[in-house]
RNA sequence: GGGAGCAUGGCGGAAUUGGUAGACGCAGCGGACUUAAAAUCCGUAGGUCGUAAAAGACUGUGGGGGUUCAAGUCCCCCUGCUCCCA
């Protein structure tokens, strides 16, 4: 147990945060309070994790809400008693090294080192109660090691292989993309270049194979937040349709496979279209139209996929000069391909039915194509010509022995038939593409792959790992795979055949090393596997994962799937890695608009007092709350905060000011006001000492209070102390809504400076020691620095959480709403456990009674007791 | 175009899940202390009408309708904003 110094840290009158802060922060890491302890037998876990951040070298706001969140649930649950794993790491591969190396000639690692010391001095002024032997970092060897650990076991389980494929260049940061990190504006998600398309060998991980998997798996994720799950629901984008086989009219030995969702529609297909990627596609081209073809292939392939594909884009396409024959009714139909197909979708194929869908509606009307309704709402062909697509679904006509079905009854027929006759089958489509990995940069995970010139790609033994990065520094920024130059590095000899060979010279997307940090975290010193059973299965899966909405596809989809497919493997004995999920909002800083120019003032250039305007100008201004930035001149930085106010101040205002899934306006005042509250906790418990005995402790108060009588002001303030710790683990354990918490323990604060008895000491006691328990999640520093001064031994950290005293909840008397005709016209005080007869006796005898019911008729009269007496005329 | 979510004082936000709307805080206003200011303490506060002042009444959770003894909360329609998908 934690044994305290005969004098605590500091024993200032004044409360100054920094001094005490610094001083409690070292007594902590000499006690070791923060170090995971090992679960006993009949003792509960809790795994507390927050997004491990980008070493950029400076923390920023967004950071200190998740990490301040996550630690109040930790130190909470350390307090109720579990066992907690609260753990911290760098996810410290990328570009933004890489970038600094070039443009400063310096060492990316150092440079990430160097970030990383600076942030952890930041971090741990913030009094979080991380533990640090635990730490990960990306980057190092002996942790890219079991990255590639993980990748060898994907590939030789068949999870990772290589294909040539259509990717996403981005031509800023010059390397490939996953097709989650181009947004839908087809903007890379790190450097906003617009996305282009080029065709190279990659590697690949098969996340599409636990399609079903993943969309499955979040059903069993009650406590994520629906927009997380619906958006993963939609990015995997499963779809239901049948896939038909159309026969080349000149060549039967080809078909063309199409897949749809609305075989219903088949007899209207009036063209065939394939994708100008198609493989097929220049055996299926009439000579006669070779040329225009490529032409058309050449000006698509500088396309962006929402230049192809949105549906307010022009349509292009040509015609290839061949048919095909439709399956269901034998019409010869023409084969065109346009850039609204796309290759990697589906077969690459569409059967174009333009009555009933919007695209294909645009380019017959274009191409002057042939229409052909086939499905309405009445099952019978119109005279009045079709405005736009009829995408519903309805009755079917023109569509032989299926005329008069309806849509549903039709699919299932159709596809029952072109089963039987052999010309389609049913299909489950995705929209979920394989996971691209392969990365054309230096400051990356190596791939551990040689590339044999005989044997073709060979995985690199186990024993030789890690692969690590050339020692090297010059990075040539005009190079692709910058890997490439270093000839030593590359060359090895073929594991399988011995003889010359080169390693992979692609590095793997980081989105893969923070795939599996968190398995790291419950092992992390491991040094002969990534993690071992025991410790997975202990704290495997995370309690409670906090952090930003931004990563709702990317890092949380990819993190699901590692986990799959690792259990799968037998690693891991969960599938879903996060059992309870909370996305913070942004913190957001107060900017100033210049009205007419819109372009954004430093908070120097303007004035605020009256009606704001420029001070310059005089001109009108806009002020509004947005996401900090340099551009915007709303940044706040959290050492400056913490320096002028405390980390204990900077905690309580982030936790205070909104809930935590929603934004945060980061405003001056209310710092202030957070300091002020934390100031009148300090004079409030200044000098006092609960008891003299240097051995007292809590649980000998609670004892202490069992054989007393308590007056009524005593009632009262003790009933304030047992609500507060009732409602604030509520708070902290149903809701999250560390808002509200922070207002109770102003309540309580507020009770107990109103408080004047002087009848019972050990009541004020009570209330002073709940107080500053409750406190200590939120404010540890000066919570521990109160703890002491009252005269307890051990520090507050290692109390338990304190216990509802039913009792003192219980009310002796209550105040009854009184209603009349559904309003409220007063209240009575009345005592606890009255009859409704003569609740309703005594209302109506009240002066409220007198003045609202005297010659009325009551017609009816609702008792609620305890609360209300409605009372129907 | 489809789907999801949100809308409460000057502001951030509460509301035991259908039972006193506006907890708690910020900003404001009035007062005490001070030579003065800061800090601190006390008081006040949705709006409208009303009164010399009270008392009091009416109204009020984006708008309209409904269910109910009772609606911020449940149902239907509309408006606006945000996010995702196309």
């Amino acid at each position: 147990m934690a044994n305290k110094n005969q004098t605590s840290p500091t024993t200032e009158d004044r409360y100054e945060p920094s001094r005490l802060e610094l001083a409690w922060q070292s007594k902590w890491r000499k006690l070791g309070l923060d170090k995971t302890k090992q679960p006993t037998k009949h003792q509960g876990r809790f795994y507390a994790l927050s997004m491990f951040p980008y070493p950029s070298g400076t923390l920023h706001m967004g950071h200190v809400r998740n990490y301040v969140i996550t630690d109040v649930i930790a130190r909470f649950q350390r307090m109720q008693g579990f066992a907690v794993l609260h753990p911290m790491g760098w996810d410290s591969f990328g570009l933004p090294a890489e970038n600094a190396a070039i443009e400063r000639n310096i060492d990316p690692s150092i440079w990430t080192k160097t970030n990383i010391a600076q942030m952890k001095k930041q971090l741990k002024r913030l009094g979080l109660s991380i533990d640090w032997d635990r730490e990960i970092t990306t980057c190092n060897p002996d942790y890219y090691k079991w990255t590639q650990y993980i990748f060898l076991k994907l590939y030789n389980s068949g999870l990772a292989y290589q294909k040539e494929a259509l990717v996403n260049w981005d031509p800023i940061d010059k390397t490939v993309l996953a097709n989650e990190q181009v947004d839908p504006n087809g903007r890379s998600w790190r450097s906003g270049a617009i996305v282009e398309r080029k065709k190279l060998k990659q590697w690949f991980l098969k996340i599409t194979e636990y399609a079903e998997s993943l969309r499955e798996g979040l059903t069993g994720l009650p406590n994520w937040p629906e927009k997380v799950k619906s958006m993963q629901k939609n990015w995997i984008g499963k779809s239901v349709g049948t896939e038909f086989n159309f026969l080349i009219s000149d060549n039967p030995r080809i078909t063309v496979k199409v897949f749809t969702t609305r075989p219903d529609t088949i007899h209207g297909a009036t063209y065939l279209v394939i994708s100008p990627e198609h493989p097929d596609l220049s055996s299926l081209t009439h000579i006669d139209n070779v040329e225009e073809v490529k032409q058309f292939c050449l000006d698509v392939s500088s396309m962006t996929i929402i230049e192809r594909t949105a549906e307010d884009k022009p349509k292009n396409g040509v015609p290839l000069g061949t048919s095909v024959i439709n399956p269901i009714n034998g019409e010869s139909i023409p084969l065109w391909t346009a850039d609204y197909v796309l290759a990697d979708y589906g077969t690459g194929a569409v059967m174009a039915v333009p009555a009933h869908d919007n695209r294909d509606y645009i380019f017959a009307l274009k191409y002057n194509l042939e229409i052909k309704s086939v499905i309405n709402n009445q099952g019978t062909e119109t005279d009045t010509p079709l405005k736009e697509a009829y995408t519903e679904e309805g009755i079917l006509f023109n569509s032989g022995i299926y005329s008069g079905l309806n849509s549903k009854e039709a699919r299932s027929k159709i596809t029952a038939d072109a089963v039987k006759k052999g010309f389609g089958k049913s299909k489950t489509q995705f929209k979920l593409r394989d996971w691209l990995i392969s990365r054309q940069r230096f400051w990356g995970c190596p791939i551990p792959i040689v590339n044999c010139p005989k044997c073709g790609p060979v995985a690199v033994d186990y024993r030789e790992l890690p692969i690590k990065l050339p020692d090297q520094t010059i990075i040539d920024k005009n190079k692709v795979s910058p890997l490439d130059k270093y000839d030593d590095w590359k060359s090895t000899l073929c594991p399988k055949c011995g003889e010359p060979s080169y390693r992979e010279t692609d590095t793997m997307d980081t989105f893969m090393c923070s795939s599996w940090y968190f398995l790291r975290y419950t092992d992390a010193n491991n040094e002969n596997e990534p993690f071992s059973k025991i410790s997975q299965n202990i704290w495997m899966p995370v309690s409670q994962y906090v952090g930003g909405i931004e990563h709702a596809i990317l890092h949380l989809l990819y993190s699901r799937f590692m986990s799959h497919a690792l259990h799968d493997l037998g690693m891991l004995e969960e599938k879903e890695p996060f059992a309870n999920l909370l996305t913070q909002g942004m913190v957001q800083g107060i900017t100033y608009k210049n009205r007419l120019t819109g372009k954004y003032l430093k908070p120097s250039e303007v004035n605020t007092d009256g009606e704001p305007c420029e001070k310059n100008t005089g001109e009108q201004i806009d002020i509004l709350f947005e996401k900090m930035s340099k551009s915007k001149y709303n940044g706040v930085n959290p050492s400056t905060v913490i320096d002028k106010y405390g980390a204990d101040t900077a905690r309580m205002f982030i936790l205070f000011k909104a809930p935590p899934e929603k934004d945060l306006e980061w405003d001056q005042a209310d710092v202030e006001g957070q300091y002020r509250f934390l100031n009148r906790i300090w004079r409030l418990t200044r000098r006092y000492k609960i008891n003299s005995s240097e051995e007292y402790k809590y649980s000998q108060l609670q004892k202490d209070l069992k054989s007393l009588s308590f007056n009524k002001d005593e009632k009262s303030l003790r009933r304030c102390t047992h609500t507060a710790i009732r409602n604030i683990c509520q708070d902290l354990t149903e809701s999250n809504q560390f808002n509200t918490a922070i207002s109770e323990l102003m309540k309580l604060t507020n009770s107990i400076l109103e408080y004047k008895t002087e009848n019972n000491k050990l009541v004020k006691d009570e209330a002073l020691s709940v107080l500053v328990l409750l406190l200590a999640p939120f404010a540890p520093h000066i919570s521990d620095q109160i703890w002491s001064d009252f005269g307890y031994k051990n520090s507050v950290h290692v109390e338990h959480w304190p216990l509802v005293d039913e009792t003192a909840l219980v009310q002796d008397t209550y105040e009854l709403v009184v209603q009349i005709a559904g309003k409220v016209r007063g209240k009575i005080e009345l005592e606890v456990g009255i009859e409704n007869e003569l609740i309703e006796k005594i209302v109506k005898e009240s002066p409220i009674g007198k003045k609202w019911l005297v010659d009325k008729k009551v017609k009816r009269v609702i008792s609620v007791p305890g609360k209300i007496i409605n009372f129907v005329i």
